[in-house]
Order: C-alpha cells, then structure tokens, then sequence
DNA sequence: TGACGTTTTTAACATATGTAAAAGGAAATC
DNA sequence: GATTTCCTTTTACATATGTTAAAAACGTCA
C-alpha cells in the first residue's frame, strides 16, 4: 500500500484510511518535470490531480497564463471532467513536481457504488465551488493591484519562483503595468 | 402532494417523481413582490432557492450588480451556503417572482441518510461548476462589448425588462461606455 | 398639447493602461 | 573580464474608459 495516497486525498470528516486504501488500486502517481505538460489543448483530460508536491500552471494557447496550483492543492481541466469538451488550455508543470491522479469514470464509479464515497465526492465538490468563487469574485471585485498585493502576501516566495512576466499575465495586465503597480506609481481602485 | 416541486428540482437521471415527492416536506414555496428581497447583506442565509417564475438579481451595496437568473434556473448565496459566512450581497427580485426552496441542513440530511440523493446532490454540484466556470470564463476572457452582444443574444428581451444603467452595471462598465459599445463607436477586443 | 420626470445618448475632459522601444541589471557562458 | 542573454524597469506616446455635465429621447399624466 502506498502511504502517499493516504495523505494528499482529503479525507473530508467522511473517509477514514482504509477507505483510500481500498480504493488504491484507482490512484495513479505521476512524477513530472518542470515544464512538462499535463494536459494540452484539443485533448479530453478525464482526469482529477492532486498535486503532492511542485507547481503547476494553467495557460492558452496565446500564453495568457489563468492559474496556479501549489502543493496540496487539486486541479483537473474543468472544461474536459464536468463539460466533457476538448480543453483549449495547456496544464504545465513551472517546477519539478509530482501528482496522484483518478479517473473521472472511476471516481464516479466509487460514488455510484459507495454512499461514503458519494459524500465525499459532494464534499469535495464543494471545496471546488469555493475555490472557484474565490477566484470569480476576485476578479469581479479586485483590480490587478489588489490582487498582487493578496499574491504575494499568500505566497511571498513566489516572485523568486515565477517571472513577473508570468505574473503578469496572469493578472491578466501587461508587464509595464506590474512595473508600475511594484514601483508604487499606481492609482489603486478602492 | 404539490405537483410544482416536480418539475422545478431537476431529477439529473437519478432521481424520481416519488423520491422528490417523499422529500417535499422539506422544500417551501414563496410567491414574491418585483424589489423584494430574498438575501440581505449582514445575514447568513442558509438556502438553495429554485426559482419558478420571474427574474432575480444579486447586487452589492454599493448597487453593482453582480449577476441575475432567469426562469428554471437555482441560484443561492454561495457565501452563506458554502463559506457559512455572512453574506455582502442582496438578491432581489427584478420582477414578481415565484421560487421554492429548501435549507442546506435539510438538503445535507437528505444526503447522508439517503445514496440517491448524495448522488444526486454531487451532480447539482457538478452543474453549479459548469455554471460558475461559465461566468468565470465570461469574465476573464470577454470583454464588456462581447458580454454585452453575448447577453442580448441569449436574452433579448432583457432590454424591455432592465433599465441599461443595470446592465452597464453588470458588465462592470459605466452607463456611457455601454452607450458607446451600443452605438458601434467602440474598439473590440478581438 | 404641454410640462415633468426618467432614461439614454452625446460631448468634453482627465487619466489609467496598453504598445513599442530603450535602458538598466543580473546571471550565465565563453 | 567581456559578452551574451534574459528579465525588469523606464520612457514616450496612443487610446480606451471613467467622470461630469448637458442634451436628447421617451413615457406619463394633467
């Protein structure tokens, strides 16, 4: 049994270890390098990540980069697992990093079969509405200024992880304009 | 046996005229006044509301709206239901309305006493998913003119119904710049 | 019809932000 | 040590968008 599993899936107040460790046999580790891609556009990625250790990143075609995922954390293409659409987006490793994955048919498989696992998977689920609006409502309320000031306050190390180019982009404003905002010469929003 | 939660609560394959029916004691029909409010800022409003007939809106206190529902859609305070927090938004009907509810206590414990319903539950959670990411999408890869052209497509008659100062307000722009994007007199993103 | 209030558009101006290009700085390579 | 390359900041300029105010359009009601 890989103890690994036992503790990147949450266990929600629902599972207990031996729940986890029955269904191992579902759980696939993937150990990846930096800049290794995970999921590419035009494909269906059927799959849910928990992302053990590394950090990873969600970015278009045109390089606009949408998110970041840190350790801990689970990620998975929602366009592909709960739209069942071609992604149009590439899922990419910005360090070194290492991942336990399951299938969408197979997790759906636990919970169509097991009522702990259905609850669980409702539980999660929920945790994924949170994040999900999290970020919604940042973007709804927070301007680029604001939103790099709570960056870099939640993760201080990651401007010697990422270039600012790419934090940039992800803020979704040019390069000049984050030079600005660091430089203190910003009009803030609020 | 009230014949309108059937057809209101979406079964998602999973669920039966009689499994709602035996569940109806828990959901509430509530017949409301165009500008009431159903959510107020400073209260933790602990339900999923179906909303039967009618238009609602959710707008801050600052009067920016941030998002409406039209008929056959559910909508809920995602603060209060899933953060447990007090929530910072109204939700107000645009029109009379006509919506049924039910509590998320009473919800849960439909779903850990009963396989189907925890079922059917991650698949409700599964559509308010698609239908945030949806929003999330709208919002970090249109711009207003798109989301303007995107909406009067979807809901046309949402111009005889909404003052344009709301739906300015709702894509984030002020009223003139909606004016502008209306005239044609507006540079598009893409 | 005319007067009034509400809603929408237009005009004028200030400013924030993007683009393009140059300059500065740091780290790696030869 | 010098050169190269990459990353970051700065400058100059163009433009989209907000604010404020005025004008126009529209509906209601006497």
């Amino acid at each position: 049994m890989k103890k690994v599993y036992l503790n990147i899936i949450p266990k929600l107040g629902v599972l207990q270890d031996f729940d986890i460790a029955e269904a191992s046999n579902l759980f696939f580790l993937k150990i990846l390098k930096k800049d290794q891609c995970i999921v590419r556009p035009g494909t269906n990625s059927q799959y849910i990540y928990f992302l053990l250790s590394g950090l990873v990143y969600s970015h278009t075609i045109e390089e606009k980069i949408n998110w970041y995922e840190f350790e801990g954390q689970s990620f998975a293409d929602i366009e592909s697992v709960f739209f069942n659409k071609q992604c149009d987006q590439y899922i990419r490793c910005a360090e070194d990093s290492s991942v336990v994955s399951i299938s969408k048919d197979n997790l759906l498989y636990l919970v169509k079969t097991n009522h702990k696992w259905a609850v669980w998977y409702a539980l999660f689920l929920e945790e994924i509405i949170q994040r999900m609006y999290y970020y919604y409502k940042n973007l709804l309320v927070k301007d680029a200024s604001q939103r790099y000031s709570e960056l870099i306050e939640l993760h201080p190390e990651i401007i010697q992880r990422i270039p600012l180019g790419h934090i940039a982009s992800y803020l979704g404003i040019s390069q000049v304009s984050l030079s600005r905002i660091r430089a203190g010469r910003q009009t803030k929003k609020s």
